[in-house]
DNA sequence: CTTGACCCTGTAGCGACTACAGGGTGTGCA
DNA sequence: TGCACACCCTGTAGTCGCTACAGGGTCAAG
């Protein structure tokens, strides 16, 4: 099967494939003498249980850890049920901030209906007001948290003043 | 005011303050003989105001467009009414695909709650499985939607069969 | 006259792709 | 045989919103 025909078996782009494939993610598959990539039902399976993963939202490296234990029959699933717990505990922080997120955007929308000039619109003086007023202390959406790094959490927690502890 | 007590006042890091007029969302500051920026009371309410849309989960492109309207008072606010719906469907969709996406991880962490090998793993088979199995019908919580393009919008729900329509 | 805290520019990195340039291959049809 | 056209290859650069340096300059205090 070349990669075209993967792709369509699977709904993933052909270069997201050479993609995970560079990232070591997908095993690499057999090459024809022209350089061709040949995949068997085996990598179609890697692709899906990638893709799958990826759909619940994990990273491209707890995917490879993932891939790892099950590679490694012995090991001990505790690592698994960790990273699934861990995964659970980061969705659940995302979706609380966006349902907090959502409340701020709709208490906003409901400051202006009509339409009029710019210089009346009360979204935007509750815009301007909000950002000279109060510190707003609101848990970080999606925002600073930049696409769920972990080493340097505690260090932005101590520059990022703003959506951690509101303004000093 | 020198850029770091900026970057105190406003919780901002100092680097994100150049970045932001790299990006033109920050209007260019003075700067002194040696060149160091020196801003004022109007510029760190600019500050501010950016943090807060940030805060809502604006986009940059976004907060810049926020901004011409701000200095075009005559412009009718219709269209900033509409930039703020867009935002809160954004956020809406983001925090329903999130919570769909809590249910399936908890559902997969409740397959395995002792600790014992990873062949016997529950959530191991349960994954392996699922990819294998049906499609899985989520609606992309974070992943292939990647960081809100527009431009591409249409061609990607072409080309991403699996989140959008499932496999084929 | 040195120390050390601050400032500057420029560039590269993150994650998970996506897009394209510039080329090669393979098949079908006239 | 020639050619069109769909597919494949590698490599590089772009996306977003920062963050982290390297390698230097400035300025006030001791």
């Amino acid at each position: 099967m070349l990669i075209g025909e993967l792709a369509k078996k699977t709904g993933c782009d052909v270069e997201t494939i050479r993609y995970y494939e560079r990232e070591r993610l997908l095993s690499a598959p057999q090459r024809s003498a022209s350089g061709y990539r040949h995949y068997n039902a085996e990598q179609l399976g890697e692709l899906n249980f990638i893709l799958h993963c990826r759909s619940l939202g994990m990273s491209l490296a707890d995917i490879r850890n993932l891939a790892a234990f099950k590679a490694d029959h012995e090991h001990d699933c505790e690592d698994i049920n960790l990273l699934i717990d861990q995964q659970i505990a980061k969705v659940h922080q995302q979706a609380e901030a966006l349902r907090l997120l959502e409340q701020q955007l709709l208490a906003l929308r409901d400051k202006c209906h009509d339409s009029h000039a710019a210089a009346d619109c009360g979204i935007l003086q509750t815009l301007v007001e909000a950002a000279e007023g109060e510190p707003c202390v609101c848990h970080t959406p999606f925002g600073q948290d930049n696409h769920g790094h972990s080493h340097d959490h505690d260090h932005a927690a101590k520059k990022n003043g703003r959506t951690q502890k509101g303004r000093p």
